[in-house]
DNA sequence: TTTATTTATGCAATCGTTCCCGGTTTTTAG
DNA sequence: CTAAAAACCGGGAACGATTGCATAAATAAA
């Protein structure tokens, strides 16, 4: 039933060389003789002799892998920052072990746990919607666990950060939308604990401020599990329809929030963008192909995953303990098509 | 730098016993008294010790964790089997570690490999369009190694294997089209490699020879890649298109195919469905949204990801070898919109 | 009271690898 | 020709946990 791999002792056995003898001939150690090692290389190739990780992670104290938790894989962002997480890793010796959280808080520790006990060397987390609460990762960072955050940050504490300039992908969405003739936009946002969500609302706010239009609260509508669950879009933006201030535009701030507000106003059948305009986040590759074609801010996932991954290893691979944190912010890119276009000419 | 986990030693040392009385009291063992069990277990609680399952998998030979492979993580049919895959796994205690092959035969096997001397329990794997030659998975087997396929599953291996009934999908879109009066039928497909593909392309056929109409090979284009490269789909399309027989409609037999071939025609001016319809094998779940909405025959991802790890992990559990083995079809499903309508009338 | 049996605990091997510490040779230097 | 220094190799502990076997004490039976 069980794999059986051939180990050092079996090498040793054969050529009759002692156990320390083979790692050494196989690590190319100065003690050994070149023709020693020359056997044992030879016949370590032969045999397909492949040290066990298992037994290197329990001696060595570290497994050359790093754990990942994302709310979802199924996130065109986050499959894409996977991509250049893993792009990079790879090239390193080092593998990834991804987990989901499916926005959920319980389960994110859970995954944090196994993660942990699993000795990953260090850890790529983007929190999810329901983190409120940090002291599981407070925890760990404080023993000099190696924890890099990305695309969703945590603000109180102080470790490697990544992420996209939130504040500037809103404020030029808005602007856009100011430029086109919308003078009521709504804002669809993510949840209110994550930072992304604030800074998106902040951009929002000061786009609105810098053309003078008055902000008002109750254009903005919270999603808890950022847009997960269709009946939370669908409420929202019916509140937000229904506002005194109808909106003639809306900026969805997250990837699920912009398909499902796109689905939301099919099935009410208003037109995009004479009804209503709309602009949102998302890192789909097929917006493009949308009826109608969406505008988009987009992150450049990928990036992200590859500058969040060679923090975490140049922190993991430190010979002293890290103290001075970076946080880096790339730019997002604007995308513009047909759904922000002006609204209906009266 | 590193995280130190409290060990059964600390605890055997703090309460001056031996590291065996701890461990046997904390796996209730019947042979450790009532008090001493109290003690140990309760001191451990308070220190927050957890069991190291590196040390358990040296020892044990087993991880609890099993092994998926997919080409990429970022396409939907594989997230939502991934999730079907997690929910099941979670509840049985065991761990998942993904690896993606991005369609290569080469990474294939280094995945593969890591996942196998990371001493995995059992795999789970959808092979890579360019896989041909199955010795690496054959050697696995050979030794009693549990593999499920799933999905991409392969004929000249003795193993449990889940998919979706490729032929009456591709026979049901095939139809579909003919009923709405084409005559002249594409085929994009996938790998030649690939039995998904054959049995696709042997739907197609049939479909056709039960409408009486010929079967013309020249109406059928081979990706090597599945459609991940966009000139791939590209320069298949630019040659079935300039065939003699020009085709009226395109079954396009993956999700990547679909989306680049949808991207194709809107890139020529080609309207769908009157210039040219289509129909697409497409987990996506926003094929609605599309422009027109898109046709599409859908697979019970999360559904398939559910069944194989059950077949898995009964496999793992079971103390003799396997030698039955199970061939599970599930139906597919065909949700028809707008691309596959009629052609133009003239 | 002596012997047999149960109950509770400890010792030590094991998994695969590394590495510290010795111990032989062989070579080099004096 | 002897002493010191390389050069080369093996023994065994360690990493954290489990477990068969031995052993001690306590209890029961004779």
């Amino acid at each position: 039933m069980k794999y059986e791999a051939v180990t050092i002792k079996d090498i040793a056995k054969a050529l009759g060389l002692s156990t320390s003898t083979v790692s050494r001939a196989l690590r190319d150690s100065y003690e050994i003789s070149p023709e020693t090692k020359k056997i044992v290389i030879e016949y370590a190739q032969q045999i397909n002799y492949r040290p066990n990780p298992i037994a290197l992670s329990l001696k060595e104290k570290r497994s050359q892998s790093i754990g990942i938790i994302v709310c979802e894989i199924a996130n065109s962002f986050f499959s894409q920052a996977i991509n250049g997480i893993e792009s990079i890793a790879y090239d390193k010796g080092y593998n990834v072990i991804i987990a989901q959280s499916h926005e959920s808080y319980e389960r994110e520790i859970i995954n944090l746990q196994y993660l942990a006990s699993r000795s990953i060397d260090g850890l790529l987390i983007s929190v999810s919607s329901e983190t409120e609460n940090l002291d599981h990762l407070i925890n760990l960072h404080k023993r000099g666990f190696p924890i890099v955050f990305f695309d969703r940050v945590v603000e109180n504490l102080d470790t490697h950060k990544v992420g996209v300039d939130n504040y500037k992908g809103a404020y030029d969405a808005t602007s856009e939308l100011i430029k086109n003739g919308h003078q009521n936009i709504a804002m669809l946002a993510g949840s209110e604990f994550l930072s992304i969500t604030k800074e998106r609302v902040a951009g929002y706010r000061q786009a609105l401020t810098d053309h003078k239009i008055a902000f008002d609260a109750s254009q903005i509508e919270y999603c808890l599990h950022g847009g997960m669950l269709y009946h939370e879009v669908e409420t929202a933006l019916g509140s937000l329809l229904a506002n005194k201030n109808k909106p003639s535009a809306v900026i969805a701030s997250a990837d699920k929030l912009t398909t499902n507000c796109l689905r939301y106003f099919k099935s009410k059948g208003l037109e995009v963008p004479t009804d209503i305009a709309m602009i949102g986040f998302s890192n789909l590759d097929l917006t493009d192909l949308l009826s109608p074609s969406l505008s988009v801010i987009r992150q450049p996932a990928y990036e992200i995953g590859q500058v969040a991954i060679e923090l975490l290893i140049k922190q993991i691979e430190n010979k002293r303990p890290t103290t001075e944190f970076e946080k880096i912010i790339l730019p997002p890119q604007m995308i513009i098509r047909e759904s922000s276009g002006a609204k209906k000419a009266r």
